[in-house]
DNA sequence: ACCTGAACACCGTTCAAGT
DNA sequence: ACCTGAACACCGTTCAAGT
């Protein structure tokens, strides 16, 4: 609350929207609460911003930023490059749980635009073709948003997944290869989303 | 608007409710146009239903029921079986194009368990070992999920389709290597998924 | 057991009005 | 150019009351 004194601006809309969907979440956000937060009227914000939509499409591209480290450019290995892209790119969107289940309902902004650039040049570099790159790149695009809006609204306190165990092993005899498969129970999303990935991109460019 | 002189029930809100949601999207569910396609009072549903989040959770779980084709219960080829099941639960929730981005919002219904347990079997049946099943499972669930919100959400209008278009051929020098992928512009969905999920599943077990 | 209307505590957004 | 409060047209849900 050390915004009350300042004037209102997009950027510190822009911050300060980030800020409330960490504390509150998608459904915690509310026009008069983010103008609260600003220390302005309550009506004012739609002098800069249009509406609530554009409020969130703010948001989520600012998430969306890819900070590059300047030093990688180019490594030898394209398929490492394509997994630090990705896993970078999943991350991002972990830390603001609330931006996954975003990102494919809006139209593409221009941070995310960019990552996407990036692959398709990393896609492209590594040989697969023109006429194979759309799929790739959509495929690539599926698994991680599939990945990361799974694991940001699954991503169960330790009493639910209690209570989750619980259920399915009352149910065990309705869906025994499912509980077989420690479906929910395994806690390694980061190493599984590793694994799968590597699958995919097996798949994709078989290795020698 | 045939239901007016009915008693209220479970089945009655679920049929309406489904219907309602495919004439008036997710944003287009309210509780009290809800009650009027039923012909009961505006707060006769609370009865029934204890809020607005249960009424969700019933319409995705009815939309997700496996209709299986009693005939076919294991062809020769699991790779085909895999495929076929992926494919139906993709048709069943393009088919209401709220329900995918509902489905990892919730807690899993007893009809996607179903489904999930049938796609463990064939998965366990085709010779994927019970460590490995979960990366397996995830990595497919990771891949329909995205691929599904993606599409239901990102299937444009003809006008939609010709703007974003104008707006990345605009942009066309920042994002080179995405415009020569005609990442928006390639319509065939279909195609692209089943390409997808066949470099997914090389991966997952490579043929032979 | 099942349904109802009135009422409460909210929302997003418009608009005329202020500086 | 930038901000504001009052007001409008909604919401989900509670609750006492009806049959």
């Amino acid at each position: 609350m050390d915004h009350e004194d300042r004037q209102l601006s997009l950027e510190r809309i822009v911050v300060t929207v980030v800020e409330l969907l960490h504390a509150e979440g998608v459904d915690g956000l509310k026009m008069r609460r983010l103008a609260d937060r600003l220390g302005a009227g309550a009506m004012s914000l739609y002098w800069h911003v249009g509406n609530k939509e554009a409020v969130f499409d703010l948001a989520l591209d600012s998430v969306l930023e890819y900070r590059a480290p300047p030093g990688i450019v180019a490594s030898e290995d394209w398929r490492e490059d394509i997994v630090h892209i990705l896993e970078d790119w999943r991350a991002g969107m972990l830390r603001h749980p609330w931006s996954a289940s975003l990102l494919p309902r809006r139209a593409l902004g221009p941070n995310i635009l960019s990552r996407l650039e990036l692959l398709s040049k990393t896609l492209s570099g590594a040989g697969v073709t023109d006429a194979d790159l759309n799929v790739a790149i959509w495929s690539l695009w599926n698994y991680v948003i599939g990945a990361t809006i799974t694991r940001a609204n699954f991503d169960l306190s330790d009493d639910d997944r209690a209570a989750a165990q619980q259920r399915l092993t009352g149910l065990s005899q309705h869906y025994p290869t499912i509980e077989r498969s420690r479906l929910l129970l395994d806690n390694d999303w980061d190493g599984a989303f590793r694994k799968g990935l590597d699958f995919l991109l097996d798949g994709l460019a078989p290795r020698p």
